[in-house]
DNA sequence: TTGAATTTTCAAAAACTTTTGAAATCTTGA
DNA sequence: TCAAGATTTCAAAAGTTTTTGAAAATTCAA
């Protein structure tokens, strides 16, 4: 298979992938784009390489920004701003941990907290039911928390290292 | 808080959740009512109680039991086809885990195998840059799919006393 | 077997999300 | 300061997904 070729699968499979985590199509390719790039790429590289509106690159490459998986750059003596993904996947599946669990877990976290606090008898199986639903929910997503968190803060070698021991 | 209210924020938000996961959010409504649920509900209660039309009711709930999060269950004496969904958050999480596995991570890692072996001069820095990224997902995507596997088969206290003897 | 109850299907409508592109704003070198 | 180049904004258009509801199919008790 011959580069060019090899590229546009990548991106477009990326594209899809992203699609089946809530992330739209195209943030998904300007990501995967930029990852395989040697170089910085402007604005204007993606809208023709990716064959998309000035409009779309740059809302999508400031939200990629926005959850620090891309980085702007200054080319000195250029006017135009050059653009760079992370490319070491370790640390770009630690960041997407960071943001996800900042912006859904922590949230999801907080409100089962008050929901278990219902009002009524425990013995009404409605009560109890809803109770029992909500505190197994809670008790995973506390432990998921703890070691996500950790996680976010380890390097890779200790997080496989560990996994091999654990699974061995 | 009263349980009706309780109850109605939980499915709410269990349905804002689940489409930052890719899942519409009929669905993880639906499921999130079983989940609160003491008794099985037909079709009719759900539909009563989320304001639904019987079509999208029935096509949820089919894709619930696709997923194996939902069982069918017939009540000797009764017409109707009465749903309960599964209880234990830890199996609900194992069976999310197997079914995103083996429809999204496996194609996956089915690609990056075959893209990893694209033609040209290894030297190019085109070429290195892309072969490398692939290289770099493909690692860790590997090492994802063994844990998930184990994580699979284990139950909820291996793993859990794992993870304290892993992050203490 | 029959027919009332129930479930399933699916085309069209509604809702929602993404994309476009032109205008507005900002930036910087001369 | 100016103006050409670059970036950002956002209303409208296009595209996609979800929902509806009525018709078709299925089920089952009598």
């Amino acid at each position: 298979m011959k580069l060019i070729e090899a590229r546009q699968q990548f991106i477009s499979s990326w594209g899809a992938f992203g699609t089946h985590w809530g992330i739209n199509r195209t943030m998904a390719q300007i990501h995967a784009l930029l990852l395989v790039s040697a170089d910085p790429l402007t604005q204007d590289n993606m809208m023709e390489e990716l064959n998309i509106s000035r409009g779309n690159a740059n809302m999508n490459i400031r939200e990629l920004i926005d959850w620090g998986l891309v980085e702007r750059i200054i080319i000195p003596g250029e006017r135009k701003e050059y653009f760079v993904a992370e490319k070491d996947i370790w640390k770009v599946v630690k960041q997407i941990v960071k943001e996800r669990k900042k912006r859904e877990l922590e949230p999801m976290l907080r409100l089962l907290d008050q929901l278990e606090n219902v009002e009524g008898d425990k013995r009404d199986k409605n009560i109890k039911s809803f109770v029992d639903t909500v505190s197994g929910i809670k008790k995973l997503g506390k432990q998921a928390d703890k070691t996500l968190d950790t996680m976010v803060k380890a390097d890779e070698n200790w997080f496989i290292g560990n996994l091999v021991k654990m699974f061995k």
